[in-house]
DNA sequence: GACGCTTACGTTCGTCGTAACTATT
DNA sequence: AATAGTTACGACGAACGTAAGCGTC
């Protein structure tokens, strides 16, 4: 049993059961790949893949079960090797974070600026995309860490920890009569047309929630996915945005009036997302509790380690 | 890096970095053994092992984050080859039980013939030795499973399972006053030379914790690691026995009297004791499943990956 | 007939073990 | 002086790549 074969039986699994595809993207001869899988298939004394003829068809039974550790394994080597890049040259390195527009515009300039400042010397890059994409960024390695609000807990290999909890303001033109409504409420809302978030991103969900709680079918006539775009159709008065409390800072948006609407949505949560049973380098804790203070190192190691997930808050 | 590497330093280490000892043990040259451990140091850019000189006389701060993950790695190694067994040949293959005298004696025998009469094939084995000693058994890999009461929360990589709960009765020659005492008291019992356990086996902390709770003094004259000790010396009226309550059997110890004490003691709860992430055979989930009826597969699989502990009770 | 996996074979690279050497206690 | 680790070197074996063969779609 030696690490190639397990390198390679991942590989051909994560391509769709197709060796010479495998092969290549391993660098290596396609010949090569099949008589290493066999090796391990017969020092196991199991089939991983199933065989028709001489095309692989699917992943028996005890296939899954060796894959699921053979990926564990996987994690586990690159794992060693952040270990080594991080005591080699502490502070040096690289952080990719994942996340979504809100978060990159209006929450982490400043939690970023901070955290440049401190590690100059890591190359820290953003990579933006939808909450899922995000997800799936963190769990093939592209991105260290996910920061995103929805549909984040439905991956098995993820930990996800709260960060901070946030609801929502209503932005209009200046002078626009929802601004003086008083008490605010969602009917009143649901009178105009709206600007909002797409499905799937930035609490959308609770949302839809809200007005489906009271009964009311909102008129969403554009939704965005990110809050720039909200603010832009609302200037120019296209509709009332319903838009994230932090997306809104009255210096920038002069051209637009806000009132709070934190009574009526229930509040969203932003979490980070880590592989489970990652070894972070030293700089990622910091960056982590630069954005959220309560998630110390300690805390997050503990969430790594187990599956205990909602850790503080 | 390959697997031989992680085996090599994690023998070094446990062999108290002595690397003949670890070449030895592992059928090997010592200076294969050492090169590889310098070429893998060399790849992850990181000294593993602090060396005076020639000597290794440490293992280094990044060391220990290394160690750690290849001890994972190569657990799952084991796992990967359970994993084998298991499918090559269902229902063939070992198990081997580390528990304390009192669980062999009094409580598996029932589920142990049981577990043998569906699982013909299986190879049982029994190891005997005090509670920690168990659990050692079941990390260096000696056993598949621990079953214990005592002191048996302190290790981490071990995952407890609560199993059943049990408490203690008095036992004493037939005609001894302690046995007419109503309603039976602390008190009255620390008025007599006591037998029970030796210290960190069978619930005997609880019963020490008892006692001081009421400021008395038990006058403990023999302590015993087996029911069955206690049960004969005070046969020869050297004392009345505190003794778990499934050891007395009135059948077999008619040559004794016993009362209940269960209002007297905190009960003890026994657990097995797995190692984390460890991939089980199918009749292991049985032999579990058989043992403690709550604990079925679902439950065991989700301690295992987790860290949730008391799962069940 | 095109694509995809396996078998066959020669080359290369890596690992292992022996022996000689050097450092530590 | 003895014990322990490193360096050096030669031999073996395992993995790889090329080329040809066979099955499946």
């Amino acid at each position: 049993m030696n690490l190639q074969q397990l390198r390679y039986i991942h590989e051909v699994a994560r391509r769709g059961l197709n060796v010479s595809e495998a092969a290549d993207a391993l660098f290596t001869s396609q010949p090569g790949v099949s008589k290493q899988i066999r090796q391990l298939e017969t020092e196991l004394g199991i089939e991983i893949f199933e065989r028709h003829g001489k095309r692989l068809v699917a992943v028996t039974q005890p296939g899954r079960a060796v894959l699921a550790i053979a990926e564990r394994v996987l994690r586990d080597l690159d794992n060693l090797q952040q270990v080594g890049d991080e005591f080699a040259n502490e502070g040096v390195g690289s952080l990719s974070i994942a996340t979504t527009h809100t978060q990159a515009r209006y929450v982490l300039p400043s939690v970023i600026r901070d955290f440049m400042r401190r590690y100059p010397q890591v190359k820290l890059s953003l990579h933006q995309g939808s909450p899922r994409q995000v997800c799936e960024m963190v769990l093939d390695g592209t991105a260290d860490i996910a920061i995103a609000t929805e549909a984040i807990a439905d991956y098995d290999d993820l930990v996800m920890l709260p960060c901070y909890q946030w609801n929502r303001c209503i932005v209009a033109t200046p002078r626009h009569p929802i601004l003086r409504e008083a008490p605010l409420t969602l009917e009143a809302i649901a009178r105009y047309p709206l600007i909002t978030y797409d499905d799937a991103f930035t609490g959308r969900s609770l949302i839809n929630k809200a007005f489906l709680g009271r009964g009311l079918k909102p008129n969403v006539v554009l939704s965005a996915i990110d809050s720039d775009v909200i603010k832009k159709y609302v200037e120019m008065d296209l509709g009332i945005g319903i838009l994230a409390r932090m997306a809104y800072n009255p210096e920038e948006d002069r051209r637009l009036g806000m009132v709070e609407a934190s009574h009526l949505f229930e509040s969203s949560t932003t979490r980070i997302g880590l592989r489970k049973r990652a070894w972070l380098r030293a700089y990622i804790y910091a960056f982590i509790e630069g954005f959220a203070p309560h998630l110390t190192r300690r805390i997050v190691d503990a969430a790594l380690a187990g599956g205990g997930t909602d850790a503080g808050l």
